[in-house]
DNA sequence: TGACTTCTTGAACGCACTGTCAAGAAGTCG
DNA sequence: CGACTTCTTGACAGTGCGTTCAAGAAGTCA
């Protein structure tokens, strides 16, 4: 084996998650490398050392974003009935309750950010967000699966659609609360969606 | 009356206009003054005496859109039933038929193209997007009200309730197929919201 | 201890971008 | 025609960015 040498001086996951939260508010270009050195106190080198330039730095926190959320929604609806998991879902676009406990969500979801402004354009970035979102679909349209055959939801429609069409509405929530937030009318539509697949 | 100038050599109105579709094909950050003067034969000087600074410009090209697409939006919606037009309006985010004939959408909706990028940070964006998300939500609710009215649509939500969550279904549509439309399965998803409209 | 490896530091490089400006061109109007 | 105004042109300044790199620091292992 080789010999090792100095040790990392900085925790890079803890790192990671603290750019994480910093591309998470301001986005992949609005966030310069130098804003990340004085946030993350660790100096240029050492990051370029530690995570490549700076899209893969950008990407790996992509990535760690959603690894988070994928394990908070299938917890979430791994339960009976499904309804009420999928409403506190919808509404709160990207909870991201282990990562941020004091804000809430600092910028909408942080894939649909990365879809904004890196997709289709970057290739990379293309994959991760493609396979979040279809990751997305699958969960949901199981869970809606079951709660079809139980009759919790309505079978007028395929899970998968029923699915693919809440993917629309978290993403376009997430979206268009950057621009205020009417908390009474988010919930009010987002009941509607989910009356909608009442049984 | 002051004394006329030179006139100008191009067209002010036409030059925005292809500012918006370069604009809208590469976002804000992403198109700089030297792309524009290139892709519109117009100097940097000219540019700056005609629209002012590149926000101002980005801003003027997004109004003109917005001012396009609810010229559309309005006239889809003045027609009986309505679910079809809105059907229409949810599978073609953003077409805007009168600016771009041959593309369809160069890259989802400009409006949230901008909520993404510039919102909240930038105040007079936020403006304008809020703006337009409540005249959609509006004009759509209108046509709601009366499709309720006339039996054609369900009255188990209120109609702006509808609207507003057409406005996420919209507006998620159109980030969301960035990364890659599977057109049959976004049909679907978007019948299933149809769907759920009917008496 | 001493050879070796890896990490740290911060200065420096090269580049691209926005916005400005002075000189000249092209009109209008008395 | 000649005074005046506005537009055009393209070079320029100023800034900030991502990335690199050489020198030194801090460990590990024989």
């Amino acid at each position: 084996m080789a010999r090792t040498g100095r040790p990392r001086g900085f925790d890079k996951d803890q790192t990671l998650l603290c750019a994480l939260e910093l591309f998470w508010s301001r986005g992949y270009g609005a966030t310069s490398i130098q804003d990340l050195v004085d946030a993350l106190a660790v100096e240029r080198g050492s990051l370029y050392g530690a995570f490549g330039d700076k899209r893969r730095f950008y990407l790996d926190a992509v990535r760690l974003y959603w690894e988070v959320y994928e394990r908070h929604l299938t917890s979430a609806l791994d339960t009976t009935p499904v309804l009420p998991a999928l409403r506190e879902i919808l509404t709160h676009p990207a909870r991201l309750d282990e990562i941020s406990t004091e804000l809430g969500t600092p910028q909408g979801c942080l894939v649909g950010n990365t879809t904004a402004e890196l997709v289709p354009h970057d290739s990379e970035a293309t994959e991760v967000v493609t396979r979040s979102y279809r990751r997305f679909t699958d969960i949901v349209a199981a869970a809606l699966r079951r709660a079809q055959a139980s009759g919790e939801v309505t079978d007028s429609a395929r899970p998968e659609d029923q699915a693919q069409l809440l993917l629309y509405v978290v993403q376009g929530l997430s979206l268009v609360s950057r621009a205020g937030l009417d908390r009474a009318a988010a919930l009010a539509a987002v009941d509607t969606a989910i009356d909608a697949l009442r049984a």
